[in-house]
DNA sequence: ATTGGCGATTGATACAGATCAAATCCGGCG
DNA sequence: CGCCGGATTTGATCTGTATCAATCGCCAAT
């Protein structure tokens, strides 16, 4: 599977072979900013299933992630768990009005981010109105995916949803590497329950549903897209 | 019942003496500032039910609303509807990334609104550091907000929903006016289901439910909040 | 090769909430 | 005052998804 999955690739240290650059907060950096912006990001690895950091903890740092891929959710007091969104390479993490996590963050596989002293960053885009405009890009960004989400959890079926998070995976890889009919699923049928509100069974049911309909086929450690028009029918979009 | 909700009163028609100042986004500008602001901003009235912007169209304005409440929502082609949220006062409309819309909003009850010319309100706040801070603690706390909301939909009951909504509801009524037991609700059972993935019947039958059991007591356009640590524990906070 | 264990799948059944249908409430208006 | 129409409530029934319970498949350790 893709490097960027796995974090199996080394990743450079310093901003310059920064391989998210471009998708990343830093885009909004020129040059010389980025000379002294190196300076307080520091690379960190997480292995499979570590916490980077928990709902309600003080925010101390802004992560942006490098490589691999993780889950951010919230906990119910009774632990039902809700996935918020899958992390990929180039997104930002740690913003928060409260100072405090509204949602947790785990890497699943392997993941490297690279992490900012919440102070010393906020310091250096105090004054800086095109990094403010970025970070608030990405804040806008979020927002408009969130709203999508919430259609989906509200008001459409098990197998909309399912299909829809397919075709929506599909195409925030797509931005991360070449197009292509199999999908790498790195997540657990348990994450994806509880991403679109549904129980494991379920999932597993309509996966296996859209595989006997020949939309899909389940392969090891993801699917192969054997209909993509059919696949995006279904998500009634 | 109140007049922000209603839009009775007439609101003054400069920035010094707006009711809504210091929650808005202008809350982050000086005195100096606000003598320049003032000129982009134009007082507009809805009616009731009138749409204030649609999804897909084009972003030309942003929007602070002064008085009234109104309904953010996004539709599936098929009609399904999907509430992500309702505006009080002080709320901040119309950032995107993609130049357009992601949802639509109208009015519930009258309403009136300072409307922004969008490239305008951008050009001023380009190189204004703290107006731009401040956007951005509105997006990150709305986005706060909507992950909040996604785990209402995912994974709470419909009583869980209907107690949730009746708290935040009061807890945000709190934060413009006085708080009191008597919660004024402007928005019918229909959109009080489609904001919470419901169906009016269960919405119905479940406000039903909390009067029985001597939670709540139904009014005239609101609700009477008669045991407020039950509705809370009803939560599942 | 054999076993243990965990994630995924499959099957049987239960139930929360949807759907369909009717009755009731209530404000506006002739 | 009485009628109309939309919103809400209530009732009966249906169904999609949850729940409960095996079983399967596969990798890793023995």
């Amino acid at each position: 599977m893709k490097a960027f999955l796995a974090a199996i690739e080394p990743t450079g240290q310093t901003c310059a072979d920064c391989a998210v650059r471009q998708f990343s907060v830093c885009a909004a950096l020129d040059t010389a900013e980025m000379q002294e912006f190196v300076h307080f990001g520091r690379h960190v690895q997480f292995a499979a299933c570590e916490t980077v950091f928990a709902e309600e903890e003080l925010t101390t740092s802004f992560y942006s992630l490098l490589a691999g891929v993780m889950r951010l959710y919230k906990l119910l007091p009774d632990g039902r768990r809700q996935i918020v969104g899958f992390s990929l390479p180039g997104d930002f993490l740690g913003m928060s009005t409260s100072g405090r996590n509204n949602f947790s963050a785990d890497a699943i596989g392997s993941v490297e981010v690279c992490r900012f002293a919440k102070a010393a960053f906020l310091r250096f885009a105090e004054d800086r109105p095109h990094l403010l405009h970025r970070i608030n890009e990405l804040a806008v960004r979020e927002l408009s995916q969130a709203r999508d989400h919430m259609v989906l959890l509200g008001r459409r079926s098990a197998e909309e949803k399912v299909a829809t998070f397919l075709i929506n995976w599909r195409d925030r890889l797509a931005r991360q590497a070449e197009p292509s009919a199999t999908l790498s699923l790195p997540m657990s049928r348990q994450d994806i329950a509880d991403y679109l509100g549904l129980t494991i069974e379920t999932v597993s049911r309509t996966f296996t549903k859209l595989e006997r309909d020949g939309v899909i086929e389940i392969i090891q450690g993801g699917i192969r897209l054997l209909d993509p028009a059919r696949a995006e029918a279904l998500t009634a979009a």
